[in-house]
DNA sequence: AGAAAATATTTTCAAATGAAAAAGAAAAGA
DNA sequence: TCTTTTCTTTTTCATTTGAAAATATTTTCT
């Protein structure tokens, strides 16, 4: 992704609208390359053209809009996809990051299958070619298109993998947070049917708190994040064995 | 829907790419009247815009696009939501119809559940003020996006309806027939937890075949679809007492 | 380092765009 | 029937748009 693509995500994720003159402006380039540009982030769903103007890809949830940090978010998927090889089942629940990362699986992996319960990763690979799903049931979140329930451990109780891939809200010294309750209890019970618990955040949920537990440090396997993460967090996970995977946030040139 | 539109849409699903500039030609109005008209339907999800084009929403099954036949759909998918009243839980199983009739039961009815194997819909009406839906769980189909396979089963042996609608691929004189093994497989699934069943379909189908047989006659409770049907299916089907009720298809004006 | 190739950016331009105001047509009320 | 109101369509215009060609920059190879 190049670098000038980063800055005017930030622009348009700070300023909601903008148009298209000041942008060429603000970045010292042509209209003619800003439009390009554009082009090329609203086909990949990071913001919205409007006639004269660039708008933030309207979200569902603002907070967890993947055009936010879009770098950072997708390092730290590509961190964890190596951690996948060729052939595996894994479990991913929703997620900025656990979209790319099921993006890349079913870009550039052979024969990996996905199991999830969020309807919105499901349609976002399923022009990849090597995506292939399964799609637990459930009652179905109008916003955040994932499925909860009671119908999400009939689901999942057929299958036992190695891996569960999810994102959390926030963090406190007794472990990993969740903003909403169903939600939780969904992912708590598909971890019931996997060996390891991954989480894949960006570093700044370590410095907030959510609505309800998810999972306590123990239950964790491992961390991927950026190195934004405060030191303080990192060093509870150490000390109850969770490993910390910390990528680069430095801009690269 | 004005009557302009649906020409529109005609000449878009025929040529799949027409400039502005044409359409304005061919249906004798500005080319400002045009771009209203083009910015209704592309807000309606029935074309996409290009710069100088319309062109045709593109579609993972181009035979049952939403836009072809739209108003004929939706007068059929009119029909049927009659049946249905407040309070009601029903089952909905994919199709162009019935993406029109859980359109207008979450955006024009209180507390109606619909149970679904279809992602498409209920990613198409989650924006509706009372769309409540739950999403039965299975392999998702990437193309149709409708989940398929043993765990429908799982997931829909919860619940029981009075009513599961239904589209359908084609016909014979041995019943209805579809077009895709695993999807008649999970239709009638979802069919032994519900007390009728409903087809919802264009009378273009009833001049086709489809490749694997869904229902015979006597499963299938009513037929909702419009008054181009074959005198002779009609005939077949009354003789098995399956209400078929037809929809007008004269244009109104 | 220097040449060749591949990328990225700008210039230029005719066509397309949306907003606003004006004109026309249809519906409603007296 | 005439008037008022409302809705639809057209006219007008300054701005925005994408395509192509020209130029600049970076990368790759020798």
């Amino acid at each position: 992704m190049h670098i000038r693509h980063t800055k005017l995500l930030n622009i348009v994720n700070n300023k909601k609208r903008v148009a298209v003159t000041d942008l060429a402006q603000v970045l010292d380039v042509s209209e003619v390359t800003i439009r390009k540009d554009l082009s090329t982030l609203e086909h990949m769903g990071l913001l919205r053209r409007e006639h004269g103007y660039a708008a933030m890809a309207q979200s569902d949830d603002i907070a967890n809009h993947l055009s936010f940090n879009y770098e950072i978010k997708h390092k730290i998927a590509m961190r964890a996809a190596a951690t996948v090889h060729n052939g595996e089942t894994i479990m991913i629940e929703s997620g900025s990051c656990c979209t790319l990362l099921a993006e890349e699986l079913t870009m550039n992996r052979r024969d990996v299958t996905i199991i999830t319960n969020s309807a919105f990763i499901a349609a976002f690979v399923r022009k990849a070619p090597g995506a292939h799903i399964i799609l637990l049931g459930g009652e179905y979140q109008n916003e955040s298109q994932v499925m909860v329930g009671p119908m999400i451990k009939k689901c999942v109780s057929d299958f036992y993998v190695d891996k569960l891939f999810v994102g959390i809200d926030g963090f406190n010294q007794n472990g990993f947070m969740s903003n909403n309750l169903m939600r939780a209890e969904a992912i708590r019970t598909m971890a019931e049917n996997a060996k390891h618990a991954i989480i894949l955040t960006e570093s700044v949920k370590f410095t907030q708190t959510g609505v309800v537990s998810l999972f306590p440090l123990s239950a964790v396997d491992s961390v991927f994040t950026d190195d934004g993460i405060p030191a303080d967090a990192a060093q509870i996970m150490h000390s109850k064995d969770t490993h910390v995977y910390t990528i680069s946030t430095a801009e690269e040139k």
